[in-house]
DNA sequence: CATGAATGAGGGTTCATTCAT
DNA sequence: GATGAATGAACCCTCATTCAT
């Protein structure tokens, strides 16, 4: 049952991932799946309950592995430098999405559309996803919560994570490289780095105080 | 005569908005919007010839003030300070984004999908964008280009203008407010400009030689 | 009304002719009517009540002039020679219909079809039609009318008549002429005269008792 | 796997050409097809991509045994009496079109529209028609080819073959059988025959020079 | 008299899914 | 386990027509 059904459930998830990622998920049907994995397209229904069976089995393929990266190094934070542990958290996820780049393209993307997906799967992978951020951020941070609060970092951090991968067009051209290479992962994880250091170092002087410009504009 | 038209025309582009925004273009109905509207599905096909228009006219809708504001800042850029102009620019784009965060989401959402919308449209914004942004940073830069080149910088002020939009429910959970808020984009905003001046920062100074840690991680 | 409504109905009717012919009933549309006559779709339904009632005043302004003409024919028999009477006939529905040669198409092909147009009126129009033909017929045929009869005349006779219009685009590329064309007409007129001739003169000589190989064929 | 598919093709022709013939193409709808074959109406789609499909469908199943069969009596000339060859032709043909004959007129009816099928296939089968029609008929009349051009004869003759099919009501009623009748067939044929006998002997003779009274008409 | 807006019915087609083989 | 036939629902769109202006 799994010595060949096993094959086959990879091909059509493979073949999905591509398709649902460069035309959408409604934009994919069963047959452009079917004919890249050169099956059948009743395999699908069969093997996945459906093409929404499909989506939630990539979704998972994601989530699985990318959280379980997340709580290992938030295991860790306990007896290790926390902010190794968040840099490391970083480097590692950075990795896992350009080494799934589609993938990763795919998921960031199609969880902003409702109805698509039950919800519950995705509010829970991202609550948990929260926790963990939350969990290794504050620790690298230490005391220093007050000022600039924990809530603004991680949801820069998110999309600090996601960008290249959500832009990967833009990364190729402006860049010259694919979110892919691990040269660009590198440089980029170096540059994440640094604007985590700067944020703390933000933090922890005060001479910040009357720092900006603060242009008035008024918009349309 | 137009009167009458712009009223209905008006009407359908609103409907459309939200509804492509929450259910995705695709998983969108004319009929979902006509009914949103209190209009016939036929009306849609009038005024937009298909869909597919409309979709379009979202996009203009949304790119046409978007990159003319950006142009605005970029002629200032040759006497105005540059720091300045680059700093307005952000603020006028997340107020901007703020005013339209539906229809933000929905085109940093759907650009990223194949065979929704012309590629020469979105190429040619796109190629518009990136040159606005990049005249404004390296500006803003002054001399200092070489260190942290000023195409991950753009990269990153992009994942930075539109993270709280693509990841609206998470800021809602995690900041308690909604992007559209205009106290949040006041604090995100500082936050961007924090980030910003760090590193122009980073740049000035040669005391990050040897900064990182560097863990050296395996990754699955 | 009618003098300015006089000229618009005109090329509304001249327009969907065109159409009709070309592109059938049921594949034009009212706007490409319209759109050809420089006219607001709306006018059609004012003028004609509807596509139908179009194609009912294409119709008529067919059989109209076609039938007086034949009936004109029809009443010269009692007092002029029968045979002259039916050669003056052909030429001159040849003439009216090489004249008219889009509408002779549009005609004869749309009645073919039901739920078109109202079969009483065409009903109506073909009676006639086949009372004038038989009525000239049999006059010219004389005394003879048993060997061959004149059903079967008449309905040969139908087919010559319509054929070069029917299969325009065959008679171009095979006779290198448009059936609109007088020359062609002038010699496609004499060589339906010779055929009535010839059929005349088959009545009235005995000696084809015997004369087909008659072949014996087996069909799919 | 094809003894079951090949049953359901078969009764979307049928079912199609009765309907298209009576309806016309435009004028029938996908949905009735079906209902008369008892099917869902996507098979049509299925099986002949598209309504289009179907209709070509039937083009060929119509044009492929029709040229089939004239070719046959085409290579026959050359050692045969060719009289024979163009005799036996005509028979085959009105047995095979009074066999199918919706088909037929179907077929004669909707190729005089444009933009309903694709003019390549339509020019071809007719060029196809044209080169046998004129071999068969120039090798009967061997070496009387000036007086009355074969040109003439093929398209009378084309008309002779199609008419009773095309005006298959006017039969019924002026001949009181329909054109599927094999009786009515019989006669016609020998009608034929007869012209084509009596073309052959205009050539013939001479003493055809000043025969005819030649009316002078005014037209409108 | 003429027009553009607006409508509702219906048409062709697509597609995920099921089922017998 | 795997396939091709077949289905029914739904979608986008077209079109003749109407109506207020």
């Amino acid at each position: 049952m799994s010595g060949q059904g096993g094959k086959t459930k990879e091909a059509i998830i493979e073949a999905a991932i591509e398709l649902f990622t460069t035309k959408g998920f409604k934009g994919t049907t069963i047959r452009d799946i079917a004919a890249r994995a050169k099956l059948n397209p009743a395999n699908i229904s069969y093997y996945f309950q459906g093409k929404q069976g499909l989506l939630e089995a990539c979704l998972v393929s994601f989530f699985e592995p990318y959280l379980t990266l997340l709580e290992e190094e938030k295991k860790k934070v306990d007896w290790e430098d926390p902010q190794v542990c968040l840099h490391r958290a970083i480097r590692k996820v950075l990795v896992f999405q350009s080494d799934n780049h589609l993938l990763t393209r795919l998921v960031w993307r199609e969880i902003t559309i409702d109805s698509q997906v039950s919800r519950e799967i995705i509010s829970s992978y991202l609550m948990k996803e929260r926790y963990y951020l939350k969990a290794l951020t504050s620790s690298a941070l230490g005391e220093n919560h007050s000022a600039l609060p924990v809530s603004m970092m991680i949801i820069q951090l998110k999309g600090m994570l996601s960008t290249p991968f959500l832009n990967s067009q833009y990364v190729s051209e402006v860049w010259g490289m694919h979110p892919k290479d691990p040269y660009f992962i590198e440089k980029y994880y170096e540059s994440v780095i640094d604007w985590i250091q700067a944020a703390v170092n933000v933090q922890k002087s005060a001479l910040y105080v009357a720092r900006r410009p603060s242009p008035v504009v008024k918009t349309v």
